[in-house]
DNA sequence: ATTGCTAAAAGG
C-alpha cells in the first residue's frame, strides 16, 4: 500500500532519526509520492492571522534602505547630533574647497547592475521555453547569472541549491533570481522587527560608488562595535572569496550567548580528555565532533597565544569572549524541519557564515578583488558629503566619551575616524582590524563552532503566540569536513563542471511545493525510472511465480 | 504594478 503524502506529514518520509539518504521506501512508493506531488494544489493558508501584532514600522521600506547608516541603540540622541550638521560640513569641506561632491542617485548608479528580470511570456510557453534554454545555453551558471556587471555570488545562492539545484536553476533561468512568496515575506517582517531591537537605520540620501561601499563596511565595522558593546548584532554584512570568487552574506545574529550549555560543556570536556584528563567521555559522538576536536587543538598551537592574549589585555581587560552565530528561520507550520535534507540548507548556510566570519578575523580576505568585483576603485577618497553625514549622525555612546582612557583604537569621534581612513582600502583596513578585535585567536575559540537555528511562527497561531513566537531551536556544530565538500561541489556546479542535479526520490515532498515540477526535466526522468524498475520487479515476479 | 524593483535573505 502507498504511503499517503500531505503537506502535514512530511514525517512519513523523513522520520527524525532517518539519515540523510538512507530510505526504507521502496520504488513503488517512491513512485507514487512523484506522482502524487503534482496533484497537490497550492492551498491558500487563508487561516494564517496576519502578524500585525507586530509593531513594524514601514516608512523605510524601498530603495533607500540598503544605504542606511546602522546606529546601535544607544545612539539615538540625533536631534542634538543634527545641531552640529552645518559646522562639521563646513570643516570637512574645507579641506577639498573646490572638488565639488558628485551626488548620484543610488538607484541610478545601480541599475545596471541588477540582474536583468525576464517578464511577460504567456506561463504555458515559458517552462517550454525555458526547458529549451537549459539545453542550448552552455554557459556555465556563473557566467550566466554572476558575472559583472551582475552581483556577485551571495550565500544565498550557494545554500539555496541544497533544498533542490534543479528549482533554483529553474528560478535564475525564469526571474534571474528568487520570487518572494508570502511565506517569505511574512519571514521578511519578523527579520525586520528583530534587526531594529539593535540598530537603528538613518537613510543616507546621495553617494557615490564607492561611498555607497563605504558605508556598507561602516555598517559592519557599527555591528561589530555594537557586538562587542552590547554583546549581540543583527543583520552583519561579511565578505569573501572562495576559489575566486567574490562571496557576499548577511549574518542574521551573533551574539554572546551559549544556545546549549550541555554541548558546550561536552565539547570542552572532549578537547580536555584529549590531553589525558579523565572523567567523563563524550560516549556517542555527533557527526561534527571528531574534527571539532582538531578544531580546537590546532586553534591553541603555540606560544603566540600568551603574547595574543598580553596584548588584548591592555585593550580588553575582561577575557575574550566567545560569540555564537544564529539564523532565524520563521515558518509557516509549528514544527520543526527534520534533521536530515530538510534542514540542510541552514546548516550550510551557517557553517558557512562561520567560515566567512573566520576568514575575515584572520585577514584572508583579498580586499582587492572584492573591490575588483564591485567596479570599485579602492584609492578614491570618499566625497566630503558622505563623511559628513556620518560624522554628523555616528557618535559614540556617551559612556564611553567620558573616560577617553578605555576608548578603543579607532573609537573616537567618527569625523577623525573617517578622515584618517577615507578610501575603500584604509576602511576596510580599519574594518579587519576591528574584525580581529573582536575575534582575537584565543585558546576557547572566540566564535563558537556551536551553531544554531531559532525557528519561531512567521504568523500567529493563537492570543497566547503571537507572530514571532519561539517554537524551537537546532544546535549543531561546524563540520569543516562537511562544509567544505558541499562547497566544493556546490562551486563546481556554478562553474559548469557538473549537470545540475535534483531531489532524490526519498526527498520527492519538496516537489509538491515546487512551480516548476510539472515540466521538470529532473524529475521526469525519476518517474520513468521509478516505471521502469516497478515493471522489471513485476516482470521477474512474474517469471519466478511460474 | 492591484504591489513593482533593488541589497541578501526571506521559506519549503
Amino acid at each position: 500500500m502507498a504511503i499517503s503524502l500531505s503537506q502535514n506529514d512530511t514525517s512519513t518520509v523523513t522520520p527524525d532519526n532517518a539519515s540523510d539518504y538512507g530510505s526504507d521506501i521502496d520504488d513503488e512508493t517512491a513512485f507514487s509520492l512523484l506522482s502524487q506531488a503534482e496533484l497537490q494544489a497550492p492551498v491558500e493558508p487563508s487561516f494564517l492571522a496576519s502578524i500585525e501584532d507586530i509593531p513594524i514600522p514601514v516608512e523605510h521600506e524601498s530603495l533607500e534602505q540598503r544605504i542606511h547608516l546602522r546606529l546601535s541603540r544607544l545612539q539615538q540622541s540625533l536631534d542634538s547630533v543634527r545641531e552640529s550638521s552645518a559646522r562639521i560640513e563646513a570643516i570637512v569641506g574645507a579641506r577639498r574647497a573646490q572638488e565639488a561632491s558628485v551626488e548620484i542617485e543610488y538607484d541610478e548608479i545601480n541599475r545596471g547592475q541588477f540582474s536583468p528580470v525576464r517578464q511577460d511570456e504567456s506561463q504555458a510557453t515559458q517552462t517550454q521555453q525555458e526547458e529549451v534554454d537549459l539545453k542550448t545555453d552552455t554557459r556555465s551558471p556563473i557566467e550566466r547569472w554572476r558575472t559583472k556587471p551582475k552581483k556577485p555570488l551571495s550565500v544565498t545562492d550557494l545554500v539555496s541549491p541544497a533544498w533542490c539545484e534543479q528549482q533554483y536553476e529553474y528560478n535564475l533561468s525564469k526571474y534571474g533570481r528568487i520570487r518572494a512568496t508570502k511565506a517569505m515575506k511574512e519571514g521578511s517582517k519578523v527579520h525586520k522587527v528583530l534587526e531594529e531591537q539593535v540598530h537603528t537605520a538613518v537613510p543616507v540620501e546621495t553617494v557615490s560608488k564607492e561611498d555607497a561601499f563605504g558605508l556598507r563596511i561602516w555598517n559592519t565595522i557599527e555591528g561589530l562595535r555594537t557586538l562587542r558593546e552590547d554583546g549581540l548584532t543583527r543583520e552583519l554584512e561579511v565578505w569573501g572569496v572562495l576559489q575566486g570568487e567574490v562571496v557576499i552574506g548577511i549574518i542574521d545574529e551573533i551574539s554572546t550567548t551559549c544556545p546549549d550549555e550541555q554541548m558546550e560543556a561536552d565539547m570542552l570536556d572532549g578537547g580536555a580528555s584529549k590531553g589525558g584528563k579523565k572523567g567523563k567521555k563524550v560516549e556517542q559522538l555527533a557527526p561534527g565532533q571528531q574534527t571539532l576536536t582538531d578544531f580546537l587543538t590546532s586553534s591553541q598551537t603555540n606560544g603566540l597565544l600568551q603574547n595574543d592574549s598580553a596584548f588584548l589585555g591592555t585593550l580588553h581587560p575582561e577575557k575574550p569572549r566567545t560569540y555564537y552565530l544564529k539564523d532565524i528561520k520563521t515558518r509557516q507550520s509549528r514544527t520543526l524541519p527534520g534533521p536530515g535534507a530538510a534542514s540542510r540548507p541552514t546548516h550550510m548556510q551557517l557553517m558557512l557564515y562561520h567560515r566567512l566570519l573566520t576568514s575575515l578575523a584572520a585577514n584572508e580576505v583579498p580586499a582587492d578583488t572584492v573591490f575588483t568585483r564591485y567596479g570599485l576603485d579602492p584609492h578614491t577618497t570618499f566625497s566630503d558629503k558622505f563623511i559628513a553625514e556620518i560624522a554628523n549622525l555616528n557618535v559614540p555612546p556617551p559612556t564611553s566619551q567620558n573616560d577617553s582612557e578605555a576608548l578603543e583604537p579607532g573609537r573616537e569621534d567618527p569625523l577623525t575616524v573617517l578622515l584618517a581612513h577615507n578610501t575603500l582600502t584604509a576602511l576596510w583596513t580599519l574594518m579587519i582590524s576591528e574584525f580581529q578585535l573582536t575575534f582575537p585567536p584565543t585558546t576557547s575559540p572566540s566564535i563558537s563552532p556551536l551553531l544554531t537555528a531559532s525557528f519561531r511562527t512567521a504568523s500567529a497561531h493563537s492570543a497566547t503566540e503571537p507572530a514571532g513566537s519561539i517554537i524551537g531551536t537546532r544546535v549543531f556544530f561546524f563540520d569543516p569536513p562537511i562544509i567544505n565538500a558541499y562547497l566544493r561541489s556546490e562551486m563546481a556546479w556554478w562553474k559548469g563542471e557538473r549537470a545540475t542535479v535534483g531531489v532524490e526520490v526519498e526527498e520527492a515532498y519538496k516537489c509538491a511545493r515546487c512551480d516548476f515540477a510539472e515540466g521538470c526535466t529532473w524529475r521526469r526522468g525519476r518517474v520513468e525510472e521509478g516505471l521502469r524498475k516497478a515493471r522489471l520487479r513485476r516482470e521477474g515476479r512474474g517469471r519466478s511465480e511460474v
